[in-house]
DNA sequence: GTCCATGTTCTTTA
DNA sequence: CTAAAGAACATGGA
């Protein structure tokens, strides 16, 4: 459910309620979705040896919650002396602030914190996933910060994404997947950005001219944007913590319109498979050899 | 029963 | 060696 956009509007609704508020327990049902980096978890699924799962409750207890912010689709819980708690939704997980008589019949919730803070009400942040593709990562202080992660969008020039994108060789809807190219943008930002530039998703990177470069950078800064305002988009799963919909989903272009008239030409809107993921552009605004 | 899904990583193939 | 493709993770909805 979540890209950057969604992963943002999370972090707006619940910085908030969670900033300046003190773990007080932590109820951890599945601890199969904690490990120190997301590395280690990947031998879980394999059956190989790993270091056990750390234990989150005397990590998290009593630590205050000193900030909340995103970076790429992690939402990231700074935990003071350098000590910080990331999530991952993956495709389907969820956070909310259930009411306390309601945490005991919530579906695949695998952690729930209880938050105190002085003068406040108490509070329960729970997570919940039912595919399991997210995850929990617990940073000790002096952790690397995300080397994995290629630049955010909002802060990238357009010089440097020129760059970035010529010196990967490979067709440009992968290479926007690409987590360590560019943090943030999933498949339905990936198809609406190349749209907005009327790029083809299968045009080589190294074919990108400056000029295409600087649109296309342009357009993933604008859509992601409105994207946010919307408070993301809703096809299937996605909520914010309070249980809406996002509403972006209305002003897409290309993603989920398959054989709908492109919004621009009113060409049919096509889809095909690429890097294992559905792809949608308008054969007459996006031409396999632009310009 | 079938196919599909907003993500990521590992393995296999060419 | 590299890039692309395939598979895997797990669940639910159409």
């Amino acid at each position: 459910m979540p890209e950057l956009p969604e992963v943002q509007s999370v972090v707006d609704a619940l910085a908030p309620e969670v900033v300046g508020r003190t773990i007080a327990s932590v109820d951890l049902r599945r601890h199969d979705i904690v490990s120190l980096h997301a590395i280690t978890r990947l031998a879980a699924r394999k059956k190989s040896p790993r270091p056990a799962p750390p234990d989150l409750a005397p990590l998290l207890t009593g630590r205050t919650i000193t900030r909340l912010y995103r970076r790429a689709k992690r939402i990231v819980f700074a935990l003071g002396d350098d000590a910080h708690l990331y999530i991952h939704l993956g495709m389907t997980g969820h956070l909310s602030l259930p009411s306390a008589d309601l945490t005991h019949h919530l579906p695949h919730t695998h952690l729930l914190l209880q938050l105190h803070a002085p003068a406040r009400p108490p509070a329960t942040l729970a997570f919940s996933d039912p595919r399991r593709f997210g995850h929990v990562v617990y940073l000790p202080p002096g952790s690397p910060p995300d080397t994995d992660l290629g630049p955010e969008p909002f802060t990238l020039s357009s010089a440097r994404f020129h760059r970035l994108l010529t010196a990967a060789r490979r067709p440009l809807k992968s290479a926007l997947l690409d987590q360590t190219l560019l943090a943030g943008l999933g498949n339905i930002y990936v198809d609406e950005s190349l749209h907005a530039a009327g790029l083809h998703p299968l045009a080589h990177t190294a074919a990108v001219t400056p000029a295409q470069s600087q649109a296309l950078l342009r357009a993933i800064k604008r859509i992601l944007r409105r994207a946010i305002a919307a408070r993301g988009s809703t096809l299937r799963d996605y909520r914010t913590p309070g249980g809406d919909a996002g509403s972006f989903q209305l002003s897409h272009r290309v993603y989920d319109r398959v054989g709908d008239p492109c919004r621009t030409c009113r060409t049919p809107i096509v889809r095909i498979v690429h890097a294992q993921r559905s792809t949608h552009f308008c054969p007459r605004c996006q031409p396999p050899c632009p310009r």
